[in-house]
DNA sequence: ATCGCAATTATTTTCGAATATTTTCTATTA
DNA sequence: TAATAGAAAATATTCGAAAATAATTGCGAT
């Protein structure tokens, strides 16, 4: 009654779909990845699931053992820290060129990105619960934009795949931030004012200190 | 009578095969990759080699744009700069922890990879050209020794996605890096006594000249 | 009972046919 | 001639069947 037309060239990217499902931990770390499941519960074929599996692998988020399948990548506290520590670095690099790089184009998506991630939240906390994933695409949507102008594109890469590691860390956390919403708040546009006033070494500081504390309150979980 | 039992989990390691095409240009930069062609050459069937070129996506040797197919991964100076930057980084990093934590069979794989290298940079040129895929492998395998006992595992993968993607590059400068033989061997002799005896400044600083020298004269070939 | 081993089941891996899309070519018209 | 539309060819994408491997179970011997 509805089967065919399952042809969407990059649609409906699985690959997306997976990545979130392990950063939200729908498949929990360790378990193992089987096909006659997945295939099942994302209505795709052997060969899609398996090449976006592969890529997983590449990023970081799955294993992969020849002949024994895919599993969820584990987590760790050690991890953590490590993907923190890269994570800044690039970070700070990337807002310095993107600040002296940056055009009117660049502030003004950073001021329109900014805004969506705020109108979320400003919200009360049961509601701002609940449009998590929201949340979570708009939060990246925001860093991104700030490094959007970034030279180095090998720089901004390797950053996005660090920010991308570190949304499993902050899954784990975000239950217990009641209370910290306010704080995230103004740290967002503290930073937004910073870059957009150009103060690249302002701008960074307070990137470096907002990453710190949502990484040390998440190693506190594990 | 020796077409059957293809089936080899993880055997000949297809990604490997295209990656290493890629790097020694038997597939140039911008060109496409279509499946008819590579399916033949590889001996390998459509779902294979979609998984293959969807991993190299992911390590930058190859780009896709849905619906048109995947095409090789473009080559700049631009690029060769800032992979070199950063490789130079995460490499003296890692060096140095690797040096703090190795221990004896660290040292010893060390020897041995060296050794395997240097038996091939002994060699007449033309001998030495005959088996540049295999110097290759030993140059990836002897330089992989040196940081293999550091702790950050993601700054290990970091650097061995940078480290493949000079591979590239170093393939610029081969065919005009005659005479240059010898200084090559000694500055891997070099790195090895450093490392050897736990001198990490020493180590790190002859690495960082080893991988500028090479990269300053690929860039005068781009 | 427990160990080894064969038979069975579960799972992964490969492959190519079927389908959808993009590109190229050709005929038609302004 | 240039532009356009539509058909034909080339190409990319998806899917599931079939082959190969790994895990599990059952059974007999010690």
């Amino acid at each position: 009654m509805d089967a065919p037309n399952t042809y969407q060239p990059g649609g409906r990217d699985i690959v997306a779909l997976l990545r979130s499902d392990i950063v939200s931990s729908v498949h929990a770390p360790e378990t193992r990845l089987k096909f006659a499941e997945l295939t099942k519960s994302y209505n795709v074929g052997i060969g899609s699931l398996r090449e976006a599996l592969s890529q997983l692998v590449s990023e970081g988020f799955v294993t992969v053992e020849a002949g024994k399948g895919f599993k969820v990548a584990p987590v760790s506290g050690e991890e953590l820290v490590e993907i923190t520590g890269h994570f800044i670095d690039f970070e700070k690099r990337a807002i310095t060129e993107s600040i002296a790089a940056g055009d009117d184009d660049w502030e003004s998506i950073i001021v329109a990105t900014h805004h969506r991630l705020s109108i979320i939240e400003s919200l009360p906390w049961a509601e701002r619960m609940e449009r998590h994933s929201e949340w979570v695409e708009r939060h990246r949507a925001f860093h991104e934009s700030l490094v959007a102008a970034c030279r180095g594109t090998w720089l901004f890469r390797l950053r996005s795949i660090m920010f991308d590691q570190l949304d499993r860390y902050r899954f784990v956390s975000k239950n217990f931030s009641e209370g910290m919403g306010k704080k995230k708040f103004n740290e967002h546009r503290n930073i937004m004012q910073a870059a957009i006033e150009r103060d690249a070494e302002k701008a960074a500081r307070l990137i470096e200190e907002h990453i710190r504390d949502t990484s040390d309150r998440a190693l506190t979980m594990l």
